[in-house]
DNA sequence: CACCTTTTAAGTAGTAATACTTAGTAAAAT
DNA sequence: ATTTTACTAAGTATTACTACTTAAAAGGTG
C-alpha cells in the first residue's frame, strides 16, 4: 500500500467520481484514498489525506476548481493538481496552469490517458491532454481568423451571459451576482462588443455556433 | 355480529364480489350483509339492509357507481361509500369524491388496503388508494413542465422566434416578413404567453433544453 | 513602482422589448 | 351556420436593454 500514488477525486457527479474510482484503483500503482464533491470538501480532505495527486473537476459548486487548486497550491505547493473539465478549452488548462495546477485533461479523455497524465505529473512534468494539444495547435495554424473566442470573456461576462441565456433580466442577475444593476449593464456592454453583435440573444447563438458550451 | 361493520358490495362481476365477500369475512371485524350487481339493486338493499360500508364498483350496468352514489348518499348521507374501479384515474375519483363517496381503491389494490381503507371511512375520515396518490403527486411534479409544447406555436410564431433567435430586432423582423413591426411585438408578446416565460432568450434556452430545433 | 486587466458603478440618452387591450379579416373546424 | 384559430395591427404604458463616457479600487505582471 505504502508505495502506491494516492489519489484524490474531486467532482460534484457521483457517477463521474465513482467511475474514475473503479477505474484508477483497476491499476496496482494507484490507490483512490477519497473523493469529493465540492472545492471547500477537496481542500479539507486534502489537508487531512495528504493525496500525491488531485483529479479536480473545474465545474463544481460553491468553490469550483480554478479557486480550489488557487488554494491548496497556495498551503501545499508540492501536491499535483490535474484540472478535469468537459470544455475543451485551451483558455481555460491556461488559466488553470497559471494557478499552479500541473496537468489538465477533458472528460472525453480515456483512462490510459489519465493514467499518462498521473505518472506524467509525478515526475515532475506538466500534463495536457491531446485534445487541448489538437485545438492549441489547430488555432495556432489557423492563426487570426477567428476572432470570436470564449478566452475574450472574463469570468464575470460568463457568469452574466449564463445568467441571460436562462432568462435573467439585468436586474434579477445584480441581485443574484450581488452587484449593481450599472455593474451588470456594463458587462453586458462589454459582451456585445467582444462578440460585436447588437443584442444579448445574437452573442449567445453566436457563441452556441462556435461551439461554445455556456 | 352486532358489532361487526356491515358491508355491502356492489360489483356487476360474479367472481369480484365473491372474492371480496370471502376475502372480507376472513377478518372478525367486518361481516360482507350483501351482494349486488347492479346500481339500482345497491339502492334497493341499502335501504332495506342499512349497511355501515358500501363498496361500490364504477362500471355497472343500468345505474353505475356515480349515479348509485349520488342516489344513496342523498337518502342516507351517514353510510360509508367506497368507490372501486379498475382506472386508475384520479378524475374519477375526485368525481366520485365530489358526490359524496368516502373513499375510492382500484382493484389493484391488496386486501390490507381495502380493509385500510374500511377502517378508515369508518372512522369519519376519506381515503384515497396508493396507487391514485402517487399519479396525482406524480402529475403535481411534472404539471408546470408539461405547459410547455412546441405545438402551441403557429408558423408565423416559429419563424419569428427563429428570426430573434439570429439576433434580428423587431424591426428587422417586420422587413424581413414584410408587416408592421406591432405585428411582430404581437407574435412577440404571444410566444412569451404561450411558453410561460418573461423574455425571448428565455423563450429560446426553453425550446433547446424541450429539444425543439428552431 | 508603474502598467494592465478586471470588476465595480455612476451619468446620460436613445432604442427596443414587454404587457396588456381591442379589433378586423380570412380560413378552418365544429 | 356558428365558433374557433391565425394573422394582422393599432393604442398605451412601463420596463429593459443598448450605447456610450468616465472613473475608482483590486489584482497580478514586468
Amino acid at each position: 500500500m505504502d508505495n502506491k500514488i494516492k489519489i484524490l477525486i474531486a467532482d460534484d457527479h457521483k457517477l463521474i467520481r465513482e467511475t474514475w474510482t473503479f477505474l484508477l484503483n483497476l491499476d496496482e500503482r494507484f490507490s483512490v484514498i477519497g473523493e469529493c464533491k465540492d472545492g471547500n470538501e477537496c481542500i479539507e480532505k486534502t489537508l487531512q489525506m495528504l493525496p500525491d495527486v488531485i483529479l479536480m473537476d473545474i465545474n463544481m459548486p460553491d468553490l469550483n476548481g480554478f479557486e480550489a487548486t488557487k488554494e491548496i497550491k497556495s498551503k501545499m505547493p508540492l501536491v499535483k493538481i490535474i484540472g478535469i473539465s468537459m470544455h475543451a478549452l485551451p483558455a481555460y488548462a491556461k488559466k488553470l496552469m497559471n494557478l499552479g495546477a500541473n496537468g489538465y485533461v477533458t472528460k472525453n479523455s480515456s483512462r490510459d490517458e489519465m493514467i499518462n497524465a498521473i505518472i506524467t505529473v509525478m515526475n515532475g512534468k506538466r500534463y495536457i491532454c491531446e485534445e487541448i494539444k489538437e485545438i492549441i495547435i489547430e488555432q495556432d495554424l489557423t492563426d487570426d481568423t477567428e476572432k470570436i473566442n470564449i478566452g475574450q470573456l472574463t469570468d464575470k461576462e460568463l457568469s452574466v451571459i449564463k445568467g441571460i441565456k436562462q432568462g435573467l433580466s439585468s436586474k434579477e442577475l445584480a441581485v443574484k451576482l450581488n452587484v449593481s444593476v450599472k455593474t451588470i449593464e456594463t458587462h453586458r456592454y462589454n459582451i456585445l462588443k467582444k462578440l460585436n453583435q447588437k443584442n444579448t440573444t445574437a452573442a449567445i447563438n453566436i457563441l452556441h455556433e462556435k461551439g461554445v458550451d455556456i
